[in-house]
RNA sequence: CGGGGCGUAGCGUAGCCCGGUAUCGCGCCUGCUUUGGGAGCAGGAGGUCGCCGGUUCAAAUCCGGCCGCCCCGACCA
């Protein structure tokens, strides 16, 4: 038994997970049952969603706050399809100070109550809209199950909260923000994504609709890595969220929320790791690039160390990305073979590897490694900066290309029994683009017998093979093409 | 909460049936030799055997109770 290595996928993908996710130290469990420790690896990587995510929401007109972590239990009660949704998995405090609490508070496990209490406050007129608001937060749910990054019961997460004077116009907002984490996923994450609407019985607990862009994992099943909701006027009528119109009269605003959170960590993990580890997108990774250098002598050592500096001094000085700097670490550990620490590098994802030793120096040139491909190349050392640039950007597109095959490979787009249907679910699994009459009684069927739910009804760019005509289950006619899968 | 499994060094484990103060591997520390794909040798440190109680001259081992964790279900970003 060779401890080393790791459990691969294809034996079982989720003790690779698991393995995977301890061993590039991205995370640990607590001693709290369900809570995870996000070590320095994971949290880097956070970081960089949210700077990436940040932006984008400022650059739409959305500005921070943060509102409270503890609720009054009775806003939780105020409306209806919420409470049912929430309570059954808040963590409520009685006591504080030693005493029992008048009103026990809850600890929220998403913030619209609260907010919108407020926004209720600060808005009279239809010239007080919109409020476009962000928040970086924790959450907690009590979840019965828990597994690393993809439910825990703490969670780190943005949710997003705007008021507005039309439907329409919340409705463009919800729209807008589900594109927006589709750009982030595809172009900063690698991971390809299908956008659609919700079903009634997958949306979110008091929203009119509910959008989620939903990406499939290696082992073929759904992970839903982003929602947003047109909240329509259900918390504002429950808030008294109210405003006056140009024309006079009193109305309710229309809300959105949206959110993403550090489950999309977990989705990087399995959209991009093979048996080797972790493969993260260069512009995700803490670290782009690690120098190795190689010696073998002490007076190499020195040498080979030196210009490992210069070769980083050249890389983070370089101005070609702007403000975007190259990420570079120099691996100048004694006592460790290069072969090992092209494993640990390999095992924590970073994109890049140059390999610097006597003969690389010589020749002016060092040796780079992809970590997406493993491919190796020798890379001169003049105008060294451009190369390793253009590399990681290439990297970048080919992850999100080879991500987007390996969905499409395991999508089914023709017509299908509902006999084969459940034979592909006991098997591999994939996402299944088939008819649906509309009815929540057939997907209650479907999810019992199969355990696949609808994931979506994707949006037209999807529906490559042109709308299905009949309901996969009833043979009725189909209301929408849905997409089926087995999901986190 | 229902069904199943497991708690022994930082991690993974043997020992338990058949009682005698604990095995092996990885990791860690020191020294020397190594360093282009997971180094070798030598020496060393590290343990309330999940917790409480019982039986016994003696408990990791047998008995009773409790706690915790993992897996499968119900619930879910």
């Amino acid at each position: 038994m060779n401890d080393k290595k790791l459990t691969t996928r294809a034996a079982d993908f989720s003790a690779w997970y698991n393995e995977t996710v301890l061993r590039a130290e991205l995370a640990d469990y607590s001693p709290v049952r369900g809570c995870m420790v996000i070590r320095p690896n994971g949290y880097g990587i956070w970081e960089r969603m949210q700077r990436a995510l940040d932006d984008m929401f400022k650059a739409t007109g959305h500005r921070n706050a943060y509102f409270p972590l503890f609720i009054p239990e009775s806003f939780l009660h105020k409306e209806a399809q919420h409470v049912e949704g929430f309570a059954p998995e808040a963590a409520v405090v009685t006591h504080g100070g030693g005493k029992l609490l008048e009103e026990p508070l809850v600890v929220r496990p998403t913030s619209e109550t609260i907010i919108y209490s407020m926004f209720a406050k600060w808005v009279q007129s239809y010239r007080d809209l919109p409020i476009l608001i962000n928040q970086w937060a924790n959450v907690v749910r009590w979840e019965m199950r828990t597994r690393l990054f993809l439910r825990t019961l703490e969670f780190l997460w943005q949710e997003g909260h705007t008021a507005h004077v039309t439907h329409d116009e919340a409705e463009a907002e919800t729209r807008m923000i589900l594109g927006l984490y589709r750009t982030f996923m595809e172009e900063g994450m690698a991971m390809p994504v299908i956008t659609g609407l919700k079903s009634e019985s997958e949306k979110f607990a008091g929203a009119l609709r509910t959008y989620s862009c939903e990406a499939m994992m290696q082992d073929n099943k759904a992970l839903q890595a982003g929602t947003s909701h047109n909240l329509g006027q259900n918390f504002a009528k429950a808030f008294d969220l109210k405003f006056q119109s140009e024309s006079g009269s009193m109305e309710y605003a229309w809300n959105t929320s949206w959110g993403v959170s550090t489950r999309m960590v977990g989705g990087l993990v399995m959209t991009h790791g093979d048996d080797n580890g972790l493969r993260i997108p260069p512009k995700l990774a803490p670290t782009e690039v690690v120098i190795v250098p190689i010696w073998k002598s002490e007076d190499e050592r020195a040498r080979l160390l030196e210009a490992a500096g210069q070769v980083k001094q050249a890389l983070t000085t370089w101005g070609g990305r702007g403000d975007d700097r190259l990420r570079v670490h120099i691996d100048a550990r004694e006592g460790m073979k290069p072969g090992a620490k092209y494993y640990e590098w390999e095992l924590v994802g970073v994109p890049l590897r140059l390999e610097l030793g006597p003969r690389d120096l010589a020749n002016g040139s060092c040796m780079a490694a992809r970590r997406d491909t493993r491919e190796k190349a020798s890379l001169s050392l003049d105008g060294l900066p451009e190369t390793v640039s253009a590399l990681l950007a290439t990297m970048q597109g080919d992850m999100l290309r080879a991500a987007r095959e390996r969905r499409e490979a395991n999508s089914i787009r023709e017509a299908i029994s509902y006999d084969r249907f459940k034979e592909v679910m006991e098997g591999d699994g994939a996402f299944v683009y088939a008819g649906w009459n509309g009815d929540p009684a057939v997907e209650a069927k479907v999810k019992e017998e199969t355990k696949a739910t609808i994931r979506c009804i994707p949006e037209p760019e999807f529906v490559t093979q042109g709308a299905a005509t009949t309901c996969m289950v009833t043979g009725e006619p189909a209301k929408h093409t849905v997409i089926w899968a087995k999901a986190y």
